[in-house]
DNA sequence: ACTAACGGGACTTCCCGTTCCT
DNA sequence: AGGAACGGGAAGTCCCGTTAGT
């Protein structure tokens, strides 16, 4: 019996099964039953720990997704020096890690955003303050970067922040149409050498 | 008699009634009855025009979301000495007639590749065409600035070109989430800032 | 352009379509755009020699199934004198040309008899029609055998001309669920040991 | 409460329901929005019961055609000593219960058989279990009067058996076309002669 | 005689959510 | 805290039949 009636495993395995069949198959189109049979548990206890599939799905965000972002691309910038060198080193450890899931499935964030974002407000600001505190996050270490001389003082961080982000979650996108790892190199080389023009440049 | 027995309007009604409320709502989502009843025509015209929901997202990638983009981003390419002033001009001119509805929605294109992509080989396949497109088109275009001196001759232009159009697709994915077209036009002016990183330098 | 304008033409081709979808599928599982693609037709061309699918069922009965039937059962017994002799090598005959899809998919006639009796009256008289001839032109051949003495005087011809009919649609019903030409062989083996029970037996 | 929560109750009223609709308009006639209303049930408590139309099918015939069939056939040959007898008293007792609408509709076990066995192999492997229960049944019980003297030794039993049955479901059949418990009587008595055939002829 | 556009309905599937019960 | 029965709706598919036109 060992195992039962344990509300915190049975939360988390709801998100853990629940992240998994939206990520594969978007929100809408991921069944409640598929991700119980996934959890092992039944529509009551899913019913007990949230009030409704959109409830899930936020919970998802708050806090799977979010952490998980957190942790590949802002955990690296808290004490850089270079955060040029910092985010390209991000990069390439993330084209390291990537799997085929991970890239025929895209980024987990940009499908709900696309797929929910212009359809229910609960999860466009959930996005919404994962994406500020992303950008918040990268705009810091340029504007240390800016202090310590290793980034150009005439950018504006947050506009390069948010661009930055931007072209990170675009290359998530194609490269989910190839489904190819290779693409999504090729798109990360370039926006590695975008970076490069950031850094101040030294007299010969 | 006038509009009756059109058959080309009819299939031209359904694809634009079609496109807007996949366009709105995403292709799931999307109701069959809803788009019947926008073009004011009946299950019968439809299942006579497509065998199935899927076959007219296909017609509609096809004919009309390729078209439209060919026509915002190829066309102006086509006779342009400087490819990046030709880029940066597109940017301004699409920025000037985007749309509220245009900033909330998305990139047609881009949302059918989030929510489709990894789930139907068909759509996967279309959008990819689309996208090959466009890349080539950019490519094209980068390479005759290399030819005539407007843009530097040690970049990859398949590269660049790719990297490009994911960083359009991006932007429009973080503006679809922020509803607002200030933080479009931000990122658009950020874009524009690497495009003049692609420009040969003169020497003072 | 030879073979254009041809209405008896494409009756029949429209029969012989109908006939083959119907009899593989049933006649509410078949459906008529199989069956005009099979024929090589348009609706206009049906509905213009068919009121309905009703009316192209009815007339398959009375223009394929019945002829066909008559052909098998009724034809052989004309001009026989031991009409006993007959009924057993017409089975077997029967069972020597007996094809795969015949023995998967059963008579035709019962086919429609079982699905279509209960619930339109068209199928059940037409049904009844061809039954009442078969089961006529058997008695009639028992009695010419009574007259003659190679039938018992002592039965009753019409009863067992019912019951021999009977007994052939049952053998098909239970061939088709055998989907094996084995079990219909034994079982129109065991119809003739029946058949031969009606012989007139000479003393020793 | 009384008849509230009770799935045992709910599923046989499905069962029931379903097998009176599909036994009236055959299977793929029969509605399932009819089943429901006659059962009084919702849609959610036969997809909860059964996962599709299908399976409903499969379990009316496991648990209902099924031990009807055998009770009418198979049980009152359990304890007998002359399985002619038996059979010809069973014939008589299946005559004298017989109702308009068990006329009407034919057997239900030869309805299925000819309208799904050649299109699902989940109904034709079901209905054959059911036939061959009843042919062995059948086959027992005259073999069983081989051994005590009541019937011939000379024939093949499970030939014999399965002849039997098949000629029951034709009689079936062509009494469904008629519509007429007369014509059903007359073909029951000519299978009751036929049986008459078997019996151990005394010396006079 | 025949084509093709079209009308409009009915069906199964499947799903999310609720409630009774342990 | 969780399991299982159940409520009730909406969607896509597919189909038969009609009609404008040639």
């Amino acid at each position: 019996m060992g195992t039962k009636r344990n509300p915190d495993l049975t939360r988390a395995r709801l998100l853990e099964a629940g992240f998994e069949e939206i990520y594969q198959h978007g929100f809408r189109a991921a069944s409640l039953d598929s991700i119980l049979e996934r959890a092992g548990v039944t529509k009551g206890a899913l019913y007990h720990h949230f009030p409704n599939k959109n409830a899930l799905g936020y919970a998802i965000i708050d806090e799977l997704i979010r952490v998980w972002i957190y942790e590949t691309w802002i955990e690296p910038l808290k004490d850089c020096d270079n955060p040029i060198d910092c985010l390209q080193e991000t990069i390439h450890s993330h084209l390291d890690k990537v799997t085929q899931e991970a890239c025929s499935c895209g980024c987990p964030l940009n499908n709900l955003n696309q797929e929910m974002s212009s359809e229910d407000e609960g999860f466009r600001l959930r996005i919404s303050k994962v994406i500020e505190g992303i950008q918040q996050g990268v705009a810091e270490a340029l504007r240390r970067g800016q202090v310590n001389g290793t980034v150009r003082a005439d950018i504006d961080v947050e506009r390069t922040a948010g661009f930055f982000f931007a072209a990170v979650e675009g290359i998530a996108g194609v490269s989910k149409n190839s489904q190819s790892s290779e693409v999504m190199r090729l798109n990360f080389e370039a926006l590695s050498d975008y970076l490069d023009t950031l850094r101040v440049v030294r007299a010969a």
